[in-house]
DNA sequence: TTCAATTTGTGACCCCTTTCACAAAGGATG
DNA sequence: CATCCTTTGTGAAAGGGGTCACAAATTGAA
């Protein structure tokens, strides 16, 4: 198939592919039809198919796909075969609690650093929960910080305000990957990506629904 | 203009509006034109007017419309000029940091009840933030307080193994809005809504955009 | 080896969303 | 009141993603 813009639906039933096929793995299957990991998906076979060819070709016509290579090529596709170190940006409400709590992410995906520009905050200021503290930073180191830990991806749980500024100096600090929480629209240059999850679209959303049968 | 299905990208464009529009009205902005509120939010002008289109006319031609009157219109579209009262079940990592979070929740969301199923989490686990503190109840009162507490949306922060479980619980405590955070699908019976919020997805996502430029 | 059964990969079609472009409508000015 | 300017609302065109249906490929059995 000849290779263009993948959309980002492709991308985002990847992942769902990815999470379906981990747990057939550890099940012990190994082999699966685009028929059966579309039903455990909920989306249509051809879909799984067209999905997959954007990439490539990763079946045997007659039998299906290998679960485990399938995996592990879908991970690879996603680059989510590699550990990703993450820093978190605003130890407000929600970047306290991300923090503490920050082993509910994905092995793949670390926390590394954490920055706020509050003094009080700052000081001595450490997660309580299981594995390493993350011990918060002022903002100001955040440039030499994210080079010595190699960080790839900037987590803003800032208050809207502050939201530009801080992509501003990720952006800065080499950071190309940016996570934003704060329910403001961000702008990164050419080359940086940014992805915004706003809890308060999503229940915009859902409330729209529910008003509305 | 005639009324059709509205897709979902409209709902979600109409929230980032009414954020706008939110702004614009404190910084005393009386009256805004499509193409002022477009560039704002990052869409195209007659993005805008399509979307509104579908519930009916605001605007005044030649003039463009009236902040407040927008404002207003877009939440009694959304549903979101009402409280909405939820309830949070599976005080895990994610669930309290949730708990501990919802003051940032936009004012109209409010957690009302917490639920568990493990004794030790239950007994005399509150969240230590401002605000009233949330109790956490033991499941089995979920069915009882979703009544009492007049419960519109569930947040689902369970291991993804319970997450189809609790739904069901949720449904059947008439709860028609539940937020899935657990990273499974889950399916709700015709009149209930369920929507995902994947960490793992979006993270995947932004790994995929760092993995492929 | 041949034939039947199965399942992939993909071209073609369809539908939905977005963008374009313009007529219609309101306001301002003289 | 007439004219000009601005901006909305919307039909039509364009673009993109999803589904269908089938040829191609593989396996297994006769």
């Amino acid at each position: 198939m000849k290779y263009s813009k993948i959309p980002e639906a492709t991308i985002r039933r990847l992942s769902r592919y990815s999470r379906c096929l981990e747990e057939m793995e550890q099940a012990g299957e190994e082999v699966v039809s685009s028929a059966q990991l579309a039903t455990r998906c909920m989306v249509n076979a051809a879909q799984v198919r067209k999905d997959l060819a954007y990439f490539g070709e990763f079946g045997i016509r007659g039998v299906g796909y290998y679960v485990k290579d399938l995996h592990n090529d879908i991970k690879k596709i996603l680059g989510s075969n590699k550990e990703w170190r993450m820093a978190l940006i605003g130890i407000g409400n929600l970047g306290s609690a991300l923090l503490s709590y920050k082993d509910f992410l994905k092995q793949n995906y670390k926390i590394v650093a954490a920055f706020d520009i509050d003094p009080p905050k700052v000081i001595g200021r450490v997660s309580e929960k299981l594995g390493k503290p993350v011990e918060v930073l002022h903002i100001n180191h955040l440039k030499e910080v994210a080079r010595e830990r190699r960080i790839e991806i900037g987590l803003i749980t800032t208050p809207p305000s502050e939201a530009q500024v801080v992509a501003n100096l990720l952006v800065e600090a080499g950071v190309r990957g940016l996570l934003n929480f704060a329910p403001t629209q961000i702008v990164v240059p050419e080359g940086f990506m940014a992805k915004d999850v706003f809890f308060t679209t999503i229940l915009d959303n859902l409330a729209y629904l529910l008003s509305n049968p």
